[in-house]
DNA sequence: TTCATTATCTGACTTTAGTCAGATAAATCT
DNA sequence: AGATTTATCTGACTAAAGTCAGATAATGAA
């Protein structure tokens, strides 16, 4: 099919591309195997070694000759972890920050030389046609599954759905007041809880409650700000919609918050529709529903 | 610089999906120095030792130990050149061209994942983008260069046009009837003939030929196929136009066929006009100029 | 307290990728 | 015909990347 050529004809070319690109990494001196460690640890600032090897996807014989190698060059400094005297923690030195710069500065003149050889009109196309690549990569890359609403990560995307409404929120958002459902209304099979991820990082989340038994309430949908414009919040909403469905649920509702009016248009165009008042959410504004 | 960011992060993306892409490779259990080899012949078909050893970029020694290693498997024969018995000729056995076609199915599959993870229009997004970017990071690796008219690749070039001409024109094209510039016509300070190139390849070619002391004439100018939409035709006519001025020309003219719409489009577009003929050219029935 | 588990390290290994200095034989130049 | 160049091959080497089997010490569970 010409889809596939086309995509195929992209990765060669691309491929071709950053191919040179590794290749200057590599002009630095330095095996790309230590480039890759010392880039690692510059962009998170400081990791745990069992974390950077599970990243890396590296052995762990391997992976502690190559710290002990950096440790030589005076790049990175380990110290043990406070909480966990086998486990240690990374962090780059001087040296090594200043090192992780020139890697910096060298992928900004690798930009910024392609950039130049196009006139503007040309940058301003290029750069929204990668973005658009990009936003349709994660799209496709994006995994939604369900998860324990306790997990770990279900608990991180919640505070950074509550972070973010107290930001938006003109009168900011006490998550005490405003709290109309609890975890245990989001565990199978009274509810559910979801969580979208993108190579294994949760980049967002959804809930749903059951009301009655015919309605489902959906909540605490939330998006990680990286991945705005991917269609993190339509997957997690499908999602969530066949889940009430397969639980026999015929209604879903949700309510809002006068602010959010893109979520608002979001939830027009997938066919809810505005409906009274149907809880004392002080923060909520609009309410709506959708049959199934 | 914010587009510097956007390229940054683009690169970063599609690094990580072809990495796995390159793995998949490497999964199919041989070295990746072997697949590049077998991807190589199989997909030029047949070639020359010394030709494959320029593009791969690999030394003589090194070469010599993975053909030994293929041919050993059976994927590759070794034959000496008919013309020339130092040389060798290489091409894939049967059981290479199946090893080949596997590589290839695999390439197709991944491309199809990839597209099957999107709806209808976020695919048609996804391809019309890819094809935006690769077109223009052609366009930031033309490289337009003055050659000798009379070189190999020069001589190639217009063998391209002239064959392209003969189908596009109705009635064909005799080289020996259309002809209104020698060779000679395009060596400086006389004139001057440029190529444009693609990682070396060459793309496109384009001539000037001095009528008289303020007047020179463009012709020949010709893309190839592969990179139609890139700009090719454009740079070169930049690059012509900037000679002409160098060698104190003020004006510049040029014939063409009423075949050739995009290319009267584009001349009207650069500033040119049409005027009356000012040749005997059969194959011309519009002619142009522009004041520099 | 004992035992299994976990996080990291060390030593001994292999494969891949690549370099470099000749060797060899055919082709080309003088 | 002899000297030089060219295309490929062979041998001897190195560095990078990675694997695997223990060793060691701290942690957590019974």
């Amino acid at each position: 099919m010409n889809e596939i050529s086309q995509v195929r004809r992209f990765n060669r070319i691309v491929t071709q591309r950053n191919g040179a690109l590794e290749d200057s990494f590599l002009a630095r001196g330095r095996p790309l195997g230590e480039a890759r460690v010392i880039h690692e640890i510059g962009t998170s600032g400081g990791v745990d070694l069992k974390g950077l090897r599970s990243k890396l996807g590296l052995d762990s014989g391997y992976m502690s000759r190559l710290l002990r190698s950096l440790e030589n060059q005076g790049l990175i400094a380990v110290s043990a972890d406070p909480g966990d005297s086998r486990a240690r923690m990374i962090h780059l030195t001087v040296k090594g920050e200043a090192e992780f710069a020139a890697y910096d500065a060298l992928s900004d003149r690798m930009a910024a030389e392609l950039l130049d050889a196009l006139d503007a009109p040309q940058r301003a196309r290029l750069v929204t046609a990668m973005g658009e690549v990009e936003r349709l990569l994660k799209t496709a890359a994006l995994e939604i599954a369900l998860e324990p609403a306790a997990s770990e990560d279900a608990l991180w995307c919640v505070r950074q759905y509550v972070g973010e409404l107290n930001t938006r929120f003109e009168a900011g958002f006490d998550p005490a007041a405003g709290n109309t459902v609890e975890i245990g209304d989001m565990v199978p099979p009274a509810g559910f809880f979801v969580i979208a991820r993108l190579d294994g990082e949760p980049v967002g989340c959804g809930g749903l409650k059951r009301l009655d038994g015919t309605t489902g309430e959906i909540k605490r949908v939330w998006a990680a700000p990286a991945v705005r414009g991917v269609g993190v919040a339509t997957r997690i909403m499908d999602e969530l919609e066949r889940l009430a469905r397969q639980a026999g649920l015929t209604r879903v509702v949700l309510d809002t918050n006068s602010s959010l009016t893109e979520a608002r248009a979001m939830y027009r165009k997938r066919g809810y529709h505005e409906i009274e008042r149907y809880n004392d959410n002080p923060y909520a504004q609009h309410w709506f529903e959708k049959e199934l």
